[in-house]
DNA sequence: TTTTATAATCGTAATTTTACGATTAATATT
DNA sequence: AATATTAATCGTAAAATTACGATTATAAAA
């Protein structure tokens, strides 16, 4: 059927597949790379960085701003994007604390 | 076309969001708070602890034992499931590197 | 005002994902 | 040995994802 069964579970484990889900294609990383290795907001040229089509660019950076985890705002002809300061951290913590979450197995396992 | 063009990111990138896809859906987020929160093994009843069938989480956990996330071993009629703890801490680092990197925009943004 | 440049959207196609029932394989249990 | 239990796999269907060329909308530049 391919539709998420969205309803059936909590909140919080919507909201963290939501970040994952948009971290999790390569194209996306180096989206977001791209704009965490300038300390400003990048207007435009981010097609120029990597190897697909502005079309199939402009398709990942909507999915990345659905997502929350970055923004942009039209300036010009151009549109400027940057991190989204609060949704970046607020992502940071949900990921930090399911990983931290974890202890290793005791000597019963496995 | 649905096909990653994986040749052309960096193997980082493309590992990253391996790890991330895995956890981009709530089921297997759910699966792995269930790994989580006992601190051994889980042998079955993975299952009942989740509003899908049992094919479907087979498949779900099939694809976090694919990104190396959890571990699955045969002991009896019944499969022992943990967390991969290599693999876990890896991606802890690799995820919390990216979130890391980021710092915010200087005052000429946006 | 016409032209150029930028980025979103549309249309399309192939692949993947999600989901489930049914079946299968393997091992306990009776 | 026959039966039950567990979990993977198969088959199938619907929806989502990935990708790109073409088109469109907007704004800057000529």
């Amino acid at each position: 059927m391919g539709l998420t069964k969205t309803a059936q579970f909590t909140d919080e484990e919507i909201l963290l597949a939501r970040y994952a889900k948009a971290l999790g294609h390569p194209a996306r990383i180096a989206i977001l790379r791209v704009l965490l290795e300038r300390k400003a907001c990048i207007c435009g040229d981010i097609v120029d960085e990597l190897p697909l089509s502005q079309s199939t660019v402009s398709q990942h950076l909507k999915e990345l701003k659905e997502a929350g985890l970055i923004q942009g705002d039209i300036d010009g002809k151009k549109v400027c994007y940057c991190i989204n300061d609060q949704v970046w951290k607020q992502a940071q913590e949900t990921l930090s604390l399911l990983f931290q979450s974890y202890t290793s197995c005791d000597s019963s396992c496995c």
